[in-house]
DNA sequence: TAAATCCCGTATAACGTTATACTTGCAAAC
DNA sequence: GTTTGCAAGTATAACGTTATACGGGATTTA
């Protein structure tokens, strides 16, 4: 029931705690063969296992580092909170996972709590509001490796990395390969675009539509709660609301973008509820190759880059950082792949 | 760079550590008024906050729970873990998330290291493989909440509490459904029942042909790789080969029950993609609600409890049993109730 | 005036571990 | 026959915190 300690197995083999220490930590040359069978054999029968808890108190060290997010039951979130799992523990790290729920109190309370904890790294893939309580951690060491932002977007702050894809790039693509195929109406969903990188999309898709010569921007911004994202918890109601408000707004349109997969698969279904034909009457594609892309009927066509290599540099960037915390802000920027399915095709005539 | 501890805080202050800790800990009748705000001061300005290892070295007690899911990214898991996760930060505690990847090796890892830093509790989505582990755990003063099995299925570990569905009526009552509708051929599509659960869903399904006096049990069984299930990474082509395997094994099939949501949604879309039309053709239900049951089209009617109510009660189950680790083995089991939506209709003549 | 009681604190051990430095006893070297 | 060296350990402080017990000065009580 109760700890067994160091102590105990001193005890047992009837050695000092600082013999029992040297033998668990391989300094052989302090110990008699005989002396180190003893306490071999001891350790394995009380089945102890020294105290974390302990050995952190006195090295200071942890291989934990929080892993923020703002939802798990998002897909995409959840997609790329396994490839980061993975890869900090492939790297001999602990990742700990916190819900922000897309809530700046929520986030900071939880970063604090791992910091008292004596975690000194963080990986985000949910944006991080608190611009003055992330230059706090900072100038305190902490280290973060950040997703889907750019160093531009944190000017100020130094000493942050950060992992995405270039967002202007996936939208531009996403408008060439429609226009490609044929599209003159392309259309483009999106929650609204408060961030830089929702930002950045978009202006790749006014970019892109201008360099084909094509169409005016057509827009159609649907909102959701304060502090949640379209996908955060399924779809409720987003799907048809998006896609009448298509329909209403700009009729004629034969090819829809989506900000994200998420968005992309939610117009898909509220389309194919009101009768509407993926993708005879309507192409769709989606930033985001999530997995639930390529699980839907259609299968949706997606802009992605490969997470679990985003995943393994965000690690690294941690890694290096905590390593050495007064290096420069580092970032890379993945290009975003085209992956053809089955939800865009030529438009009908 | 370097931490702020309770010594900085008392030499900034001039007072002894001691004061210091009556003062964090609101044992203010030992201060005068004075240097109760001298203190303040001092904490604030060097921004102190105490190191919870320390802390828990003294006190041996950690608001650490561990949190053993398969895989976060099947669908099912991540909703049970979100829901598990707020329920524990609701209960005062830290949960902390094991990807197990239905590895016992992986699994018993993660439950030693976490066990190390002072853990006494576990809730597990999971099922854990290897019996004499979670005895030893068990004799060790170490709590469980498992998901998804039954008190006689862990029949010699006492000291477990269990939370579950009535697997058996889920399935009985899905056939019940498509029964009341008029099908008559109503097959059954699972990965290999290898464990508890699975095997009642059968029976379930069985045993209600059986009461309706319909036809034989049709059951398709699919195997995945060893140590995947489906949906734990998409569907990778589990959708083509569920639907193929229908068709060509029982032809004239007008209703599916999925042993899961997921293999429902799979063979929805295999289906789909062989034109054959859901639900006109063939009605589909599913066992489990995931959120993502709503978001495909057709939307997929299926049997499923409240994962809120269920997590708060493994929760609860873990709490106490955290404080009274001998208390017998407790179960609470849910009623799956009947939600339906587009996948399931009248056979066409 | 002596004793008891408050008020406002402080010293110290303990939690489980490791690193540093110290102690033996014995053999080899000079 | 003293010194040196080595093998095989052990004692102790420290990590940051709190609980327990212990002051001492001022005030009240008898």
């Amino acid at each position: 029931m109760q700890r067994i300690t160091i102590q105990h197995v001193a005890k047992a083999a009837g050695v000092s705690v600082s013999s029992v220490s040297h033998y668990q930590n391989g300094r052989y040359h302090h110990l008699r063969p005989e002396t180190i069978e003893r306490i071999r054999k001891c350790i394995a029968e009380l089945g102890y296992s020294p105290s974390r808890v302990a050995l952190q108190l006195k090295s200071g060290q942890t291989p934990m580092v929080g892993l923020l997010v703002p939802s798990i039951d998002n897909p995409y979130h959840a997609d790329l909170a396994l490839a980061l799992d993975q890869e900090a523990l492939k790297a001999g790290l602990r990742p700990v996972l916190g819900n922000g729920q897309r809530d700046a109190a929520r986030e900071k309370a939880f970063i604090d709590e791992l910091i008292e904890y004596g975690v000194r790294g963080f990986i985000s893939t949910s944006e991080l509001r608190d611009a003055a309580a992330m230059s706090e951690y900072v100038k305190r060491g902490i280290a973060f490796a950040l997703f889907d932002l750019r160093l531009v977007d944190i000017g100020g702050l130094n000493g942050i990395d950060v992992v995405s894809i270039n967002n202007a790039l996936a939208t531009s693509r996403a408008v060439d390969h429609l226009a490609a195929l044929g599209h003159r109406r392309i259309a483009f969903l999106t929650t609204p675009p408060s961030s830089a990188n929702r930002t950045a999309r978009l202006d790749g898709y006014v970019a892109a539509l201008e360099r084909n010569g094509l169409s005016d921007p057509l827009v159609i911004s649907i909102k959701d709660d304060e502090n949640t994202e379209i996908g955060d918890s399924g779809l409720a109601g987003f799907a048809e609301k998006a896609a009448e408000k298509l329909l209403e707004s700009y009729p004629g349109t034969t090819a829809v973008i989506g900000i994200n997969s998420i968005v992309t698969i939610g117009i898909c279904a509220g389309l194919q509820q009101l009768g509407v034909k993926v993708p005879k009457d309507i192409s769709l594609i989606g930033v985001d190759n999530i997995k639930l892309s390529s699980m839907m009927v259609p299968t949706i066509t997606s802009l992605g880059a490969d997470y679990g290599a985003m995943a393994a540099q965000a690690v690294e960037y941690l890694r290096t950082r905590l390593a050495a915390p007064s290096i420069p802000g580092r970032e890379t920027i993945y290009v975003p792949e085209l992956i053809v399915r089955q939800s865009t095709t030529v438009p009908s005539p």
